[in-house]
DNA sequence: TCACTCATGTAATTGGTTACATGATTCC
DNA sequence: GGAATCATGTAACCAATTACATGAGTGA
């Protein structure tokens, strides 16, 4: 399973369940989502199949807290799993559904709506990645162009995290400039559909000069 | 639930649960997946629900077929899918998840691997469309560029289904172009880290003008 | 006192995958 | 005779979401 690997990815320092969700809410985030309530379970199955162990650590605030860290099987299973083929998964595009099956409405003015919408929640979280890239660029010294970390006070191995993580978020980025371009070229050939001549529901057969002419 | 509006989507003519099987594997099957021991049981959920009504009908091979079609209700449904908001998955891109935690790894040759054989299957999946593409232009008198249909001796009807089909195969095909580029890009920023001169593992601290020079 | 954050969990349900069962017809 | 396609389903399991339960400490 994809989480479990995740949660032992996460394990460079030990952590408890709660660290590991706010985690999740920062760097982790644009690529994978997870509940505490399917953190904690999962933990706990690691912890059993002996990948990682935990110890309680009294906390200043609160109930007390279950502190995990990596076993070396834990580590080696992390290690077979980022050696294996990349894992693709077979994406569900609920909007790209909706908006297939909106042929079947009366006029363009409904798919029109729908890809304005779509646009302003794809050029939000557009400027959001653009934002985090700014701020990293500002901290450490990244070359968003050339994709170079200028590594600075770091340490290689917090370099090539850095490295890692900065190339993901490119990853993002990329995605979701091609998003938003996709929909200013939807939109364009729906306005270009709804002015040119259209024929009539009852049609002339054949092929039709007034439509060729359209684009 | 996405999949009972996909499958009310599928009924603007009545089918059989293997067609839309079928129909899963052909034009779907780039933004939605489902086995066919998903699909049964909710087509029966939505004959249960009333969106739905079946009617067994002799085959000329292999067993009787029990075939769907929609309802007054179903079709309410569906518009009120299509009419609400763009739903936009949480998506879990889990070779995005291997990459981020690639850092941790000695050297970047892993991660040069993994990159490139990443960047093949996205090549290879842009192919398939991009020859989808091709082949829909032959046929029917699509122009990529300008996303317009030269509709022909299609109907009002067909030409808006097939405007919002071709919709979708767009964003695939810009969606896997972009993800190509950043893959190539990440694979020029790994060749560059690896030619320039490192900092060693015990660093001489502060900045750092050997890898100030890196790009 | 009330809301918020810290902190850990369980239970019920939904959505999806994998494995299994059955049997007729058609094509090589 | 054997593999492939047509056709329908059930059962077990895994992954993820939603809802619920509990309780201490902090700050307005």
């Amino acid at each position: 399973m994809s989480l479990d690997h995740i949660l032992l990815g996460m394990m460079h320092e030990p952590a408890s369940g709660y660290d590991l969700k706010r985690e999740f809410e920062q760097s982790v985030r644009h690529f994978w989502f997870a509940e505490l309530s399917q953190i904690y379970p999962a933990l706990k199955k690691l912890e059993e199949r002996g990948l990682l162990s935990s110890r309680p650590v009294p906390s200043s605030r609160g109930p007390e807290r279950r502190v995990f860290e990596t076993t070396g099987a834990g580590s080696e299973e992390l290690e077979r799993w980022l050696t294996s083929e990349p894992l693709i998964p077979k994406d569900r595009i609920t909007y790209l559904a909706q908006l297939f099956f909106m042929g079947e409405m009366e006029d363009l003015s409904a798919t029109e709506q729908f890809m304005e919408r779509l646009r302003g929640s794809m050029a939000t979280r557009l400027a959001v990645l653009e934002a985090i890239e700014a701020e990293w660029m500002g901290a450490i010294g990244i070359d968003g162009a050339a994709l170079a970390v200028d590594g600075g006070a770091l340490t290689e191995i917090e370099d090539d995290r850095v490295f890692h993580m900065y190339t993901t978020l490119r990853m993002g980025i990329h995605s979701l400039r091609s998003r938003v371009e996709w929909c200013d070229e939807t939109l364009r050939a729906i306005r270009a559909r709804q002015t040119r001549p259209r024929a009539s529901t009852e049609d002339e057969g054949g092929s039709n000069p007034a439509i060729e002419t359209a684009r």
